[in-house]
DNA sequence: TGCGTATATTCGATAGATCGAATATACTAA
DNA sequence: TTAGTATATTCGATCTATCGAATATACGCA
């Protein structure tokens, strides 16, 4: 039961550890939007909104309904919300850390 | 600004996103432990161990002094364990949901 | 039916993560 | 110094994630 466990979380974490489903996750923080609108919000190309959403569902973080055409989108428990709360707090607890580790992380990603 | 605080929970999350690395976090949230004592308690090589450890590390996650031959590892913020904890009790609230999505992600794997 | 719009899926290229094996480093004690 | 223990790093193989382009599906309306 513990692996199961870990293996869950690290599951919904891995669902979380992108950039991009951190800013959906955002926008729907306030109510259901449609695919479209979400697209709109975060600039980014139809497929590849349309694959982090796959991924969110997949995950049982999102529900989804259809209305005609479109598909309205909503977080299926607020509780992460929650989380990506303690985060911003966590992060500007940590500012000056936070950015000497992004700055780390960008420093590897141009080494390689 | 926006941007910025999406990439660096993303990077904690992404630093959460593998069972062994919440079991380590697991272990240690009552207090430090050398990296052999978590080694014992994970059964995993220890390369591994060392490579998921500094992973932590440069995600600021983790927190290291060496005495001697060792080498202690301590949490930086136990936040992240409440994030666990609040992670657990979600598992709980849905745990037919999750039972589902893993064996989803299990079937996923076996089709690949 | 056929067209337009909204969304999803598939594909192939590239980048990143994970593992164990081998090796390197750092410290202690004889 | 040498041997032994603890930990870290490197390497190469394999698997997973990400993206845009292309294509497919589903719905509404003429």
């Amino acid at each position: 039961m513990q692996h199961l466990l870990r293996e869950y979380k690290a599951n919904v974490f891995q669902a979380l550890a992108h950039p991009t489903r951190i800013a959906i996750l955002e926008a729907l923080r306030d109510g259901e939007l449609a695919a479209g609108a979400i697209q709109e919000q975060l600039g980014i190309e139809q497929a590849n909104l349309s694959q982090h959403l796959a991924i969110l569902r997949s995950r049982q973080i999102v529900a989804h309904r259809k209305e005609g055409n479109q598909v309205f989108y909503s977080l299926r428990n607020p509780v992460l919300v929650e989380v990506l709360d303690i985060m911003r707090r966590y992060f500007q607890a940590h500012l000056s850390e936070a950015r000497q580790m992004l700055g780390e992380i960008a420093a590897e990603a141009r080494t390689r």
